[in-house]
RNA sequence: GGUUCCGUAGUGUAGUGGUUAUCACGUCUGCCUGUCACGCAGAAGAUCGCGGGUUCAAGUCCCGUCGGAACCGCCA
């Protein structure tokens, strides 16, 4: 077995080693050169004399070459403190070229090839170091999640990856059947029926490191398909959920980041979240809430926060403390615009100083004003950016303009931030379809003390749901599943669903209740938004070997692509 | 489905409607015995993504299209 360039150093002085690797460089000096071998460790270097028989061999080598090289380790007369293995070098006694490489079209050293070009030779930027190291880290995280949850007696057990369409949540990839033409498979959003039958078949603690499926746009942190830490546990509550996640998380940071992440976590209502941070997966590396200041205006002169109140609204602000001076108009004018993305009518603001500025500073009375001051906390070169408009939309806006803000002012700490956000609602409204959905998925335990809600006041009905939030990154989410058959009845009646729906959707599953199902719940993880979190990257992209673009496209492999004729009518699929 | 930005030698870039299309790295040739961003001298390398249009004249302006990036919608 090959060994590493990097399991050389000082100590190894006179021995003969074998090594393989990529030429990354090669240094002739005109009678003497210097080669640099790369493998996945790292670089070592090696030199040939011109009295050497492979002085000529080794003149005609060039970059990306695959060489094997015998020779003995020495100590350099100039060490190299940049490289690991800078002290020695390798005296080659024998080499081989075992292929040549064309030249290739980006430089593996320097990092400014653009990402298309990167994609499009995905195997040669795999060579690059900062790739390496992130499929690394990647690797390392999936090994000791698997070790610790093997250590609490979870067994890890492989799912369908050709399963029914579900049509409630995200789009389906769906794959065409030959044998029954016209029908389909579905490949799996996450395998949430499968590891809640895996609870009913008695194998009480479940985990699958899981791939997945979207057929839904992509994001900057979303793929198409992406891989799911999926965890199922039986004869539990939230709060042994909660225990076992944060225990497995701590210990991946501690493995991979040696930091101590202290437990228990802090946890936040969904409500308190969107109330103050606009989001239900905050950013807690800096602070700056949003303030409901609706109250202070409820008798206003101001037509549009009067109108916002008797409309139902709400007026919020965020407060940039000490920071009026570096906003300009124009800058000002640029945040509308922001805001403006996330349909808020406009922006309000208010800078602070001994005489007040802003907007709105000649529209509002000075009563309104003190008490913005004294709510608020003001003082001077303060700047208030203020909000009026539907809850929704105002909350949102705000969320979005303070992670903006907190960006563009360096805010954020450098800390890793993890929280749970629980207590979710069990249902939100679609204006789409003018009913309540299920804001989580159908089989959502509601809380206790809300079952009688269920159907009378869905609302204000919340569920044993939680997602755990790392810098504002939705890591993972999941809950404590129904597994009481009358209320899985209630909860399909308060979505709307009719016997047939529920049949067709869901027979079988609903049949599996009916024997004696076990209480289990349990969450998913994002391997990839993990990883990232790791690896200090924002782009998913990086963290995995063969991603796609934001078009779900492979630039390497050109996929998708057209299908011959024939086997479109092997499955009975014509194209329109 | 929508909004915004981008596309120029192999790579990254510069480029007022009129240039022999800029520079760096890489590549090739020659020289060079301690380099490690090796050095020195020279050379080759561009249908300015693609298709239309405006114009005496388009890399540059307009329209379309393809590809890439970010965001909104979407992602139970």
């Amino acid at each position: 077995m090959k060994k590493n360039n990097t399991d050389f150093n000082i100590k190894n002085i006179n021995e003969v080693v074998t090594l393989y690797g990529w030429v990354a460089k090669k240094r002739n000096l005109g009678g003497l050169i210097f080669i640099d071998l790369r493998d996945r460790s790292g670089i070592i270097q090696l030199v040939v004399n011109p009295d050497n028989k492979y002085y000529n061999l080794a003149e005609s080598l060039k970059s990306e070459y695959v060489i094997k090289v015998i020779g003995k380790i020495k100590e350099r007369e100039n060490k190299n403190f940049n490289i690991e293995t800078g002290e020695i070098e390798v005296m080659i006694d024998y080499l081989k070229i075992l292929n040549t490489s064309i030249e290739i079209p980006f430089s593996l050293t320097d990092t400014n090839a653009l990402e298309d070009t990167r994609l499009k030779y995905r195997y040669l930027d795999l060579r690059r170091k900062e790739i390496q190291s992130k499929l690394i880290t990647r690797h390392k995280i999936a090994f000791a999640i698997r070790e610790y949850l093997n250590c609490l007696g979870f067994l890890e057990i492989e799912t369908p990856i050709l399963c029914k369409s579900t049509p409630e949540g995200a789009r389906d990839y769906l794959v065409p059947s030959r044998i029954f033409n016209g029908k389909f498979y579905a490949l799996p959003q996450s395998p949430q029926i499968f590891k809640q039958l895996l609870m009913i078949g008695g194998m009480e603690k479940y985990f699958q490191i899981a791939k997945c499926f979207r057929d839904e746009d992509l994001r900057a942190d979303r793929q198409p398909e992406f891989t799911q830490v999926d965890i199922e546990m039986s004869f539990v509550d939230e709060d042994d959920v909660i225990n076992v996640t944060e225990g497995l998380i701590a210990y991946v940071f501690k493995e991979i980041k040696n930091i101590d992440i202290k437990l228990p976590l802090k946890r936040m209502k969904y409500d308190d979240a969107i109330n103050l941070y606009g989001s239900d997966k905050p950013d807690l590396r800096f602070d700056m809430k949003i303030n409901d200041i609706t109250d202070i205006f409820k008798n206003t002169e101001f037509t549009i926060f009067k109108d916002t109140i008797d409309n139902n609204g709400i007026i919020n602000c965020l407060v940039v403390k000490n920071s009026a001076n570096i906003f300009s108009r124009k800058d000002l004018d640029k945040l509308t615009d922001f805001v403006k993305n996330y349909k808020a009518k406009g922006l309000a603001y208010l800078k602070i100083d001994t005489e007040i500025t802003g907007s709105i500073a000649k529209v509002i009375s000075q009563s309104e004003l003190d008490n913005l001051k004294t709510k608020l906390n003001l003082e001077n070169n303060d700047l208030v950016l203020i909000i009026s408009d539907k809850k929704s939309i105002t909350k949102q806006a705000l969320g979005a303009l303070r992670l903006k803000l907190g960006k563009q002012l360096n805010l954020i700490s450098s800390n890793y931030e993890l929280l749970w956000v629980v207590d979710f609602p069990s249902f939100e409204y679609s204006e789409e379809e003018k009913r309540y959905v299920a804001a989580h998925h159908p089989f959502t335990a509601p809380k206790d003390s809300d079952i009688d809600k269920l159907l009378v006041d869905k609302a204000n009905c919340y569920s044993k749901a939680y997602d755990i939030i790392i810098n504002g990154y939705e890591a993972g989410g999941g809950s404590i599943r129904i597994h009481d058959q009358e209320i899985q009845k209630k909860m399909f009646e308060a979505l709307e669903l009719t016997d047939e729906q529920i049949n067709e959707k869901f027979g079988f599953f609903v049949d599996a209740l009916k024997y004696g199902t076990p209480p289990h719940g349990g969450l998913a993880l994002g391997l990839d938004r993990l990883t990232m979190l790791l690896t200090d990257t924002d782009n998913i992209r990086d963290v995995i070997a063969f991603p796609k673009t934001a078009s779900a496209n492979d630039l390497m492999s050109e996929c998708p692509n057209l299908v011959d004729e024939s086997q479109l009518k092997e499955l009975g699929i014509s194209i329109k």
